[in-house]
DNA sequence: CTGTGCTTCCTGTAGCGACTGAAATATACA
DNA sequence: TGTATATTTCAGTCGCTACAGGAAGCACAG
């Protein structure tokens, strides 16, 4: 994929807007595009030149990339280059991708709380006010992680059979009482 | 409230800089932080004055609070002045939340999915495989939208419960097969 | 020990978004 | 109508982050 066509240059610009909100910045989120789009594993120079990005650039965020997991390296006989794809199952992607955000968004967040909930509390009316508060916060992201956390061990196709059920899952489990 | 302690000085910096990835400024988050914390409803003016933020700022960020509906405001009697206080209820409150970021991150980026998996066919081998793989990723949101759509509408004390099982659920449901 | 391919580190630049402060506008009551 | 209170709007400033591009470092093949 040397040059792009027009459209998928149109894709991957709406693609590094949208998803870098999502953690990441946007040429990272560019080239996670490009690699998702291509049917072969990508050398860093070719991404470069594809995305007008500086080589330097591109070799950082591919790391980062990495980093999350949703990007790996392969390697090709014969050539000493690294070539880079994304993972090619999507429900793994969107679990790692999950995965990481609550790692590095809710459990810091969750820390947070932990710490202010005690910090808060210095005896008078309103910190005791505050506290309890923080504790009720606390106490939503606690149900919440411990669900995902056992949640996320199943294999894909149980999630996916699961999530199917939708809300019927609460009539099943006799929950409306 | 017209005085912060150090404590709660050092929780609302912390509430600011990481909430704020979550689709509102710092400042909107500090604010919001001021009133969950706070037993009473503050107005504008007050909150100007606690967190040393111009007037107008606290003017715009309180109206972004309150169309994200986790803020509304108050009215005291034999006051003219508005007063604002965040939900009471910290599961609304987050529930709330997660609706607005569904609506504002998911429900634009599936439409993009959408709108790219027609666009990007062009008919080459690269356009149809391009074409399948924004495909796979549009199936995962689909499933996954369904699925929070249906369980949204149920009461919190439902949703708390079901929370409560966990991974349990799926052997209850009997999706092991 | 030398060239090649890649990564890491550093510096400078550009752009975006948050924020201020002031001016313009609106509303409520005396 | 005048005064006090609120919101809206906007120009200007500031800081942060992304990014380019170059220089140095590292690893390996010959």
């Amino acid at each position: 994929m040397p040059q792009l066509s027009e459209r998928t240059q149109r894709f991957l610009t709406r693609y590094g807007e949208m998803a870098s909100h999502w953690g990441l910045n946007r040429t990272e989120c560019q080239i996670h595009g490009l690699l998702f789009l291509s049917p072969k594993p990508l050398d860093a120079e070719e991404i470069s030149k594809t995305l007008s990005v500086a080589r330097s650039h591109v070799s950082n965020s591919l790391k980062e990339l990495q980093s999350w997991g949703i990007v790996k390296t392969v390697h090709v006989l014969g050539s000493r280059r690294e070539y880079f794809e994304c993972l090619p199952d999507v429900w793994e992607m969107m679990r790692t991708v999950v995965a990481e955000q609550k790692r590095r968004e809710i459990d810091p967040w969750m820390r947070i709380l932990k710490e202010a909930a005690a910090d808060l509390d210095d005896g008078s009316p309103d910190g005791t006010y505050a506290k309890h508060r923080v504790q009720e916060m606390l106490g939503f992201f606690e149900v919440f992680s411990r669900w995902y956390e056992e949640l996320r061990r199943l294999p894909t196709p149980m999630i996916r059979r699961f999530l199917a059920l939708g809300g019927k899952a609460i009539g099943l489990l006799g929950l409306k009482g």
